[in-house]
DNA sequence: CTGCAATTTTGCAATGTCCCCAAGTTTTCA
DNA sequence: TGAAAACTTGGGGACATTGCAAAATTGCAG
């Protein structure tokens, strides 16, 4: 076996304490909830959270781990002939056109970035995410391409893509805040990628094309 | 008199816990130094540290609040036949030839950038005060072009010239910090500029273009 | 100049996050 | 089964931040 009953009680423990907090967050806001209060409901001791989690907004946000790399995993998997920006694009448009809760398309994400938003920490956290979204891509279009360390494109072209990306995901936030159902939101999101597709110059839409397989 | 004693006493108040404050960040880091002992070198208790200041990281980035309209000046100032994203990379150029100390490019810069870059804290002020600026400039483009509320491109073009600016003065930040001389940063960001003005497309650096006077 | 009202400053107490350490407890594995 | 390793917990404490009411200052009218 792979893992130990350790392991797995540690996860089990972990997802709970995370599971416990959100729910309290998303009733009560995230200020609004102590950690001794969270301690309390998950039936361990404050310590223990502090052992699972490096801070209280790691308790909400903890999901959105799988966000870190989305960017890079989908350059690396971009398709022949298509460029780094050309897959993210792509990408976006399936997941948006999909209706994906991983994109925050579903009921109930909007009260999830109702929390995110009216806590400033909770905020920063997120910018601090989309921050390392960013420097994994920039790290690994300078993988792909080869690019010297001290060629400043691959940082920029970072930062254009990761604005795309940032920039629909706030969006979906901003709408299903202001009410719109997942479905509307989707379809306003496919004009907008076009509209950002629109702004973007070809030397962004031509960068690190993947030569044909 | 337009003002009486009792105001310039609090500005003068102000800008001297102020001032101690930064010397002590800039000697011994952000962290390390707390508020009583800021309280305590400014010869003032706690609570009027506070009285001054909502936060901490205020004491340190109270300077910065000039900036937080400079896109939006820039951009009203744009001149006949200059778009938005034309006149804030005039503006910056002519800043950054200048080797002017309101960007950054001064003797001492470095080691304040070090003080923020480590500190998340005053990582978590700088990017809202680039939220600031940016929310300000989108602000300005709907005002200038009079564009309705729902329409997205003010907020896309926004978040273009914003980029921009926060590149700009990142990797100021960051060459400095590695040991770049104003002088030095100053014609590798001219570089830098040329580069950005080719990544962006027609459509941004047409925006919002001044007719002729 | 003097005294009062407005404004500031300060002391004190409390809350809440987060860290550190030492003392249990539980799980693993030889 | 008996350590050794890994978790949990209680206690203590540093520090940012806030609220409140007393105390010190200041502006200004008389």
């Amino acid at each position: 076996m792979a893992e130990g009953l350790r392991e797995r009680k540690k996860r089990q423990t972990r997802q709970y304490i995370s599971d416990v907090a959100t729910g309290l967050f998303l009733e009560r806001g995230f200020e609004a909830v102590t950690v001794a209060e969270v301690a309390d409901a998950a039936n361990v001791s404050v310590n223990t959270v502090y052992n699972y989690f490096p801070a209280k907004e790691d308790l909400f946000l903890d999901r959105s781990k799988g966000v870190v790399d989305r960017l890079s995993r989908w350059v690396r998997g971009r398709r022949g002939g298509e460029s780094a920006a050309g897959a993210v694009l792509r990408e976006l448009r399936e997941e948006v056109e999909s209706v994906s809760p991983r994109i925050g398309l579903m009921d109930g994400y909007a009260r999830f970035m109702g929390v995110i938003h009216s806590s400033p920490a909770l905020r920063s956290r997120l910018w601090a995410i989309g921050q390392e979204v960013q420097d994994n891509l920039e790290h690994t279009l300078r993988e792909e391409t080869g690019a010297p360390d001290d060629d400043p494109v691959p940082s920029l072209m970072a930062g254009q893509i990761s604005w795309l990306h940032g920039t629909v995901m706030a969006t979906i936030g901003r709408r299903l805040m202001a009410g719109g159902k997942p479905a509307e939101v989707s379809r306003d999101i496919l004009v907008l990628l076009d509209e950002m597709e629109d702004l973007l110059s070809d030397k962004v839409l031509n960068y690190a094309v993947r030569g044909p397989e």
